[in-house]
RNA sequence: GGGGACGUAGCUCAGUUGGUUAGAGCGCUGCCCUGUCACGGCAGAGGUCGCGGGUUCGAGCCCCGUCGUCCCCGCCA
């Protein structure tokens, strides 16, 4: 018996055709003499009529099946009779009378049902992950995820990009992240690495003159996990000679449309821009939310007399914004909220201010009123602010936080982090993280101008913000700010965000072997040190090579947003816990001895 | 490495101040049912309350430890 139709396919047009169906038993409903079974495959549900008048011997195989059961349906199409039409379901107006059934698998009652919309808990979903993947959201969600990572293929092929492979076992590199390792059996006491990214071997394919490379790569990463953040990853990798950094921007715009065309959605580009300085500036972090109104600065708005009275600093800013439709509060919910605010600022000295209540105090009417006006000019509050909306001031207390000393964004960077948490809990409320299924529900961003470099307060080194490739701005070099004021030195590096999700990060990359050797030398690497590391990188640079520059773009997570999921796992197959476990295959496990023995391995304690 | 939430039937969860025999819905099993589509009706089975220890006359509930899942900080060039 061959599948003739799949079961998301018939409509009323198909009515009176011999069909024949595979798939597996959604739901039994049984009535005696008249028996449906609804039919599942990845395309749908089609219903199947077993009448003990029509077949005998079919009825009886359907009083045998079961949930999750595998049959093949044998039948005509009918269209359903007056007021039998199901209109929740795509082939509702049509069923199969079925004349033949094969039970061609049974299934063991499995522990949660896919034909349930409620979802067991992860532990049970990842165990029994084939049953978790036959729900029609995921199947949906790999659906999705198999159209964008084409529609992106198809893209980069058409504008000229060569999808090249690069090793998987590779050299491990001790800047970064750490390595996945894999120890050599040949060669004892050796290890290959996974990759983090292809990033030294698509600069190599430049050199090599491939002239645009791309790859929808697997990246390994051996830290800790968060919701948005898996072990191994998918990256569209790309690397394009002769770019401006605007031309990267254009091509990773042009791919996303098609990409976001595939589910609907019409993206309008370019693409706004913001440098990293205004970024953290006005949103207190280098992935601006920006569906979310952005911070006011309110220094201005208070006088010194004022700050007086309000023993409020007087060298540091005083930073304000609104979360939508999330005011209201009573006074008790106002004090609970400021209390909690005092306390997860804890040591750093800030706390906030009741506009509420400064509103009912002549002495202060006037302030409220100037704040409330200031924050109402920022353009996504486009009716202005309401006393529906939950306006919050964050003022440092009298004393300086140490830190403000050498990291004036340091206080931009608390109270960006603040309204984030805020606005997740009050996400109920003003609803904008809600998907409506338009462009608008999809705010991306290109954030420039990173630094180049990031003081490590451990080590007390300036560290590569991006990666030790990365060429700074023309104009910093020349200025010998490498050496002088590493603090203010940009580099040509960017990062592509999406709702305040990081999706990628690239940069124009530094194709002089003198430019980069000064890099080396200016993160505390000896030229010795370079050598000995990234020797055969700089020994190609020498061999004529082009300007080259690229970037790289989280599949997984451009799916998950698009897919309206809040966690990588919904669209990886076969993902692994925030401990780095899978559990449907129960990995990693200890290996036998034998295995040790051959890889020249030995536990020095299993403590 | 640190902080937080959760863990009770196959699944989702309730379980009062520590007090008799630990409950519900769904699922499951059996019987009945010819128009359901979350079918319905009747009957029934199903529990190491994550694990270990402690307090107590008595622990699902309190204490200590531990394991697992999730979220966050650190970390992720």
């Amino acid at each position: 018996m061959q599948r003739t139709h799949t079961c998301g396919q018939l409509r009323a047009e198909q009515d009176g055709q011999p069909v024949v169906l595979m798939g597996w038993v959604n739901r039994r409903r049984d009535h005696g003499n008249l028996i449906f079974l609804d039919v599942r495959d990845r395309t749908g549900i089609t219903q199947v009529v077993l009448d003990k008048e029509v077949s005998n011997e079919a009825h009886a195989k359907a009083e045998a099946a079961r949930s999750e059961y595998v049959v093949a349906v044998k039948g005509k199409v009918r269209r359903r009779g007056a007021g039998l039409d199901n209109p929740n379901m795509p082939t509702g107006q049509i069923e199969v009378v079925a004349s033949e059934l094969l039970l061609l698998n049974e299934a063991k009652t499995p522990p949660f049902s896919p034909a349930e919309d409620a979802v067991a808990n992860e532990e049970v979903r990842l165990k029994y992950r084939y049953l978790d993947l036959r729900r029609p959201q995921m199947q949906s969600n790999f659906a999705l995820r198999s159209r964008v990572a084409m529609a992106i293929r198809n893209y980069l092929v058409e504008e000229g990009f060569l999808e090249i492979e690069t090793p998987f076992m590779t050299r491990s590199t001790p800047e970064g992240a750490r390595d996945y390792l894999v120890p050599s059996r040949v060669h004892a006491g050796s290890f290959y690495a996974l990759p983090q990214s292809p990033q030294i071997f698509k600069q190599i394919l430049m050199i090599s003159g491939f002239d645009r490379y791309f790859q929808i790569a697997r990246c390994f990463r051996d830290e800790d996990l968060r919701a948005d953040r898996q072990p191994e990853f998918t990256q569209i990798d790309l690397e394009m000679t002769f770019p401006q950094q605007e031309l990267v921007f254009r091509v990773v715009e042009g791919f996303l449309t098609a990409a976001f065309a595939t589910a609907g959605i019409q993206l309008t580009s370019p693409f706004i821009q913001m440098t990293y300085d205004e970024a953290v500036r006005r949103y207190g972090i280098d992935k601006p939310d920006m569906r979310l109104p952005a911070l006011t600065d309110l220094t201005g708005e208070l006088t010194p007399e004022l700050r007086e009275q309000l023993k409020i600093e007087q060298r540091l800013p005083v930073i304000g914004f609104v979360i939508p439709k999330a005011g209201g509060l009573s006074g008790t919910q106002r004090r609970a909220l400021t209390e909690e605010i005092r306390t997860g600022f804890g040591d750093c000295g800030l706390d906030s201010l009741d506009v509420a209540r400064l509103k009912t105090n002549a002495a202060f009417a006037t302030l409220a009123n100037a704040i409330e006006s200031r924050l109402a000019a920022e353009p996504t509050l486009e009716g202005g602010v309401t006393p529906e909306d939950l306006i919050i001031v964050v003022t440092p207390k009298l004393g300086t936080p140490e830190k403000w000393n050498y990291d004036p964004q340091w206080i931009w960077k608390r109270v960006g982090a603040l309204r984030l948490e805020l606005a997740k809990k009050f996400a109920d409320k003003h609803k904008l993280f809600d998907q409506t299924g338009t462009a608008n529900d999809f705010k991306f961003l290109w954030v420039t101008d990173f630094p180049m470099y990031e003081w490590n307060e451990e080590s007390k080194t300036w560290d590569a913000a991006h990666h030790p490739f990365t060429s700074p701005h023309e104009d910093d070099i020349k200025a010998g700010r490498l050496t002088s004021d590493k603090g203010a030195v940009r580099a040509l590096a960017y990062d592509i965000v999406l709702n305040g999700t990081e999706l990628g990060s690239g940069s124009i990359r530094i194709h002089r072997k003198d430019v980069q050797a000064e890099i080396f030398r200016s993160l505390g690497m000896s030229d010795a040190e370079a050598k000995e590391r990234f020797g055969f990188f700089l020994d190609a640079l020498e061999y004529g090579t082009p300007p080259h520059g690229g970037i790289a773009l989280g599949l997984d997570r451009i799916v998950m947003i698009l897919a309206g999921a809040s966690s990588l796992r919904e669209v990886i197959a076969f993902p692994k816990t925030a401990k780095a476990i899978d559990l449907m295959v129960d990995a990693p496990t200890p290996v036998s001895d034998a295995q040790m023995r051959e890889l020249h391995l030995k536990i020095a304690s299993r403590s």
